[in-house]
DNA sequence: AAGTGGTCTAGACCACTTC
DNA sequence: AAGTGGTCTAGACCACTTG
């Protein structure tokens, strides 16, 4: 029953022209046609003219109501919200904060790099799902927005994730999600993470330049991949160079 | 061809059976019988198990995966993820603070309540889609939970909410959700929140007790009704009584 | 090859809002 | 009454993973 003419050339994984969608009317609420209304057009009139069945359009606002950039009102029609459109820094959306720097316009690298083995205590263990006792690797860092100390970050992963091989000859100073795709063959999919204000030690805001009076954002996070498995826990002290916005629901 | 026997007494809005399957199958999953797997059966088997067809089954288990409690997997199954499931105090779905007091036990309750006009400048004006100038009222408190200071909210509502009447003769001192939803008919629906650390200022620390080397999570939100029009700003502080956790998931 | 989730169709009816 | 989004069915095929 479907035209599978509708759906070539798909070396994507997931959704196919769904996603299209979602993206075709992103485009057009941001600068195309619909960046003057506060309202999209009825989901059967979408579906017209754009030569699918409804199905299709709904799933394609579902995505978009799930990040906020719309409201679907029953009786009334799919209201756009122009605020969320166009947020910058969704904590709840960015995981990782290399390219996040980037979109700033700053160059992000690391240094003071400590990179060591630990054994996992209780805690550490339940968190990564190992054995308490088992290895872990720490790597310790600060990470910089071109010359402003903006991040943090002390990241354990398990050793076991490595293999065999020995892990000092690995390349660990950069980006940590890089590492474990590249090295490890793990993808973040998904982050549980704990939320705390924190002044830092004496060696961290001395390392982060903080003036008195400064505070930072302490992220106790979880890193899970697609078959929920933890494969890292970090602690990150995020300085307010990060305007982090964040989207909140009743489910 | 719809069995209509399949929804009666549907009193309520919205989703019926699909809500009906996640709130059984969130109870299996705590619970349950799935209390122990870590994945949950096919989809077609759940369909046919429940007597419904898959799409139903499919809406359910997307809205779990929204939340984060599960995560599908293509070729492999429905996996779930234990950690999201046992989360309390979720930043990204709770939007009211005194219902979030009370599940810790505590009693939630106001004190050094301020209430005083205050005309819109350029920013506040944006924010809250009327003109520079109009009348905003303004509400400063204090929270606490039993006897400990645990948020400092300062929160500002358009004066034309309340339409004719005399806002002083109101009171505005109770939960301010409570406040938008009886005197306003207006239902806080999202809410997009900037998130700093900060120590604030002297008489915000004391009012906190806090102690030094002490901080606060800053929440400066925007809260939308189901139109996505803003209703409310608000400035919270809050202390680290709270252990919020968020979801993060690419989209 | 078998099993899983992902996408899609075509059509029906329900619940709510507005005129 | 007309229009909107919400729910649901029954069935098809696609893409990925595992044995």
């Amino acid at each position: 029953m479907r035209d599978s003419s509708l759906s070539p050339s798909s070396r994507l994984g997931g959704a196919v022209i769904s996603d299209r969608i979602v993206s075709a009317l992103l485009e057009e609420l941001r600068t195309g046609r619909y960046a003057q209304t506060d309202r999209l057009p009825a989901e059967v009139d979408l579906a017209a003219e754009l030569g699918v069945s409804r199905t299709v359009i709904r799933d394609a606002l579902s995505e978009m109501e799930r990040a906020g950039y719309i409201e679907r009102v029953r009786g009334i029609g799919t209201v756009v919200n122009r605020s969320v459109l166009n947020l910058r820094s969704r904590l709840d959306q960015k995981l990782e904060y290399y390219p996040l720097i980037r979109s700033f316009g700053s160059y992000p690298h690391a240094d003071g790099i400590q990179i060591y083995p630990v054994r996992a205590g209780e805690e550490l263990a339940r968190d990564l799902a190992i054995e308490p006792g088992d290895d872990v690797i720490c790597i310790k860092k600060r990470i910089l927005a071109d010359t402003t100390p903006v991040i943090y970050s002390i990241d354990y992963l398990p050793r076991a994730l490595f293999g065999n091989r020995d892990y000092t000859r690995i390349d660990l100073s950069g980006d940590v999600f890089d590492v474990l795709e590249r090295e490890c063959r793990q993808q973040v999919a998904s982050n549980v993470a704990h939320l705390k204000a924190s002044c830092g030690d004496e060696p961290i805001r001395a390392a982060m330049r903080l003036a008195p009076g400064e505070a930072m954002l302490l992220l106790d996070e979880i890193c899970y991949n697609r078959l929920c498995h933890p494969v890292m826990r970090s602690l990150s002290y995020y300085t307010n160079f990060f305007d982090f916005s964040i989207l909140r629901k009743l489910l």
